[in-house]
DNA sequence: TTGTAAGCGTTATCAC
DNA sequence: GTGATAACGCTTACAA
């Protein structure tokens, strides 16, 4: 059996098992070369009309799909971006990470997710992964990466850092307007005649939880009896809330850094009679979709989660298709007042 | 040539530097061929014992990552799965999806996500991008596609339902126990001498909204005066709560099929000054992390979305591997009493 | 304007 | 045991 017939067979083969339609086949079909067919595909100039007629229509009824596979091997490029982050079930991640996923999607990326699961070493882990792949760029909200690891692991592929940054690094930063936030809602309560205001600061290894930390103690309004660092969890904020009401010269305002935070500490009132926003006024960083039904009704900074995503996506698609300079984009947020800093309903 | 060319081709020659070292280069190093190479890396049997640490030192102090790009391209397996939902920021969607990664980067798969917007079309589009990378499998929350389409859209492809089934196609579903859950919190209202329940129904063109109403219309307590089918999100509810509520003769209880309804029912009951539970008892499918914060805090029906993602990956990951009879795995659910339905705090 | 041929980095099939 | 050699499906100099 020659080798030709053994190329049939096979070929007949896989036709049967696989009836995927390759360039060469709509070449064949259109009675061109594949690398006329590739051109005529590509949209490249110089073809004769017929030519790229012929061929399109070929293309057409094969259903031809190019292998996306065997392009970015010749190419380089994989039209994917690597989108990682420390939780995707965290409603603020998930968030960003349809925003950055639609405008992926209208620039032609698709999107590899990886969770780190909150852990550095996991990370890294997928940072590599991803370099392997050969990502065209990363969509990083880091749980704590240095500069120098983020550049042994991906090398140049262009970076953009949203949420947290590793300082220096990347092609660029998609942050909230965390100090004006602080603000915002210190101000408020400063409004409503508090002295003495607690704060609940969210984790330290993140920047938000630093901004917004470094914010408070910026005003001149911090008294740090009244600081407590936590993670971002209900549990944490309760556990803090408590302490915070225990005091016997107690705050008469709380600032939490996060809804979840907020949230513990509204358990922790809860569980020791205290009420809000009469015995004690309530203030938070994040808005969740259900801070209007709460008891009492949340003030709260709002701001566009899936933003984000869409604006660090919109940096990184420029960030890979043209030299740009590393920019920082700030998410605006905005006061949502309700009750619980003792504004009426 | 284009400037984003241009780019690249810096880029590319940036890279070129530090140029990735490649399995030839492995080869050449150990002094062996790259077939060789390729054996002693991928764990083949039948090499002299020298040649694979030689091979494998090799690799080690070159840093040498396979690419994964050119072994797809040759085994025609991608290692990869695609995971397709209607909305990756919705809470259920996000927690599955972490859950499933969490299982797929186990069993050494990548996920490549797209979210369909809850549009049909653009699913569909998202299936065929998933075919022509020829992703190993997919985990799939359709917005109700056909299993024509779903056949014609992707072959064979091994592909596992979650959340919402297209009747008869795929290699596995992972369902709540919508039926239980919902008998649970009927019985539940019932026990409270209810005898007048609204439902709350969510879409149906998802199984989860067609198995709750289904089950509340078997249980024979089913009025359907008292039934409002609604799209899934607090607005319907609360058009939907108003109109029960402006009912001359109002249901005494509400069971809604998720916890947005609920939200949306108790924002119609604030409106109508309509106190929960002493004018009208309400629970929910779905018990949102906050439900114990609410006023009234909610009585549920709760369950673990994340294990949602991990059992359908587990499925496609066994039906990847192997031929398997295609199985249907419902996720438990269990009952939290709470104030809403008129249980004392 | 089009075709030929040389890869991209692997793995599979043969020989030896 | 190991090494040539031929794919996988595409793009792109370089020729013609």
């Amino acid at each position: 059996m020659t080798l030709r017939d053994r190329v049939w067979q096979r070929r007949n083969r896989l036709r049967n098992r696989f009836p995927k339609a390759t360039l060469a086949d709509v070449a064949e079909r259109a009675g061109v070369s594949p690398s006329t067919a590739s051109r005529a595909l590509n949209g490249h100039a110089g073809l004769a009309p017929a030519t790229r007629a012929a061929v399109e229509s070929a293309a057409a009824s094969l259903k031809f799909q190019p292998s996306p596979l065997a392009r970015s091997l010749r190419t380089r490029r994989t039209l994917t971006v690597g989108f990682v982050v420390p939780d995707v079930s965290s409603p603020f991640y998930a968030a960003a990470l349809k925003g950055a996923q639609r405008r992926l999607g209208q620039a032609g990326y698709r999107v590899l997710l990886m969770d780190a699961s909150l852990d550095v070493e996991r990370e890294l882990a997928a940072l590599e992964t991803l370099y392997a792949h050969q990502v065209d760029g990363l969509l990083l909200a880091t749980a704590g990466i240095s500069a120098e690891a983020l550049e042994a692991a991906v090398s140049t592929t262009p970076t953009v850092f949203f949420d947290s940054v590793a300082d220096g690094a990347g092609d660029g930063a998609v942050i909230l307007e965390n100090a004006r936030g602080t603000g915002l809602l210190l101000e408020h309560l400063v409004g409503h005649g508090h002295e003495h205001i607690a704060f609940l600061a969210g984790s330290q290894r993140e920047t938000s939880g630093v901004e917004r930390l470094q914010a408070f103690r910026a005003s001149g309004r911090a008294d740090e009896r009244y600081i407590r660092v936590c993670e971002w969890s209900i549990g944490d904020g309760r556990r803090a809330g408590l302490e915070l009401l225990d005091d016997p010269q107690r705050a008469s305002a709380v600032l939490a850094s996060s809804a979840e935070l907020a949230l513990g500490f509204m358990a922790a009132a809860a569980e020791r009679g205290v009420r809000i926003p009469q015995d004690v006024a309530l203030v938070s960083f994040d808005d969740p979709y259900f801070g209007e039904l709460l008891e009492p009704s949340l003030t709260a900074v709002a701001y566009d989660a899936c933003l984000v995503g869409e604006r660090a996506a919109a940096l990184l698609v420029d960030a890979m298709s043209s030299e740009t300079d590393a920019r920082e984009v700030r998410v605006p947020v905005t006061l949502v007042t309700r009750r619980s800093c003792g504004c009426d309903g």
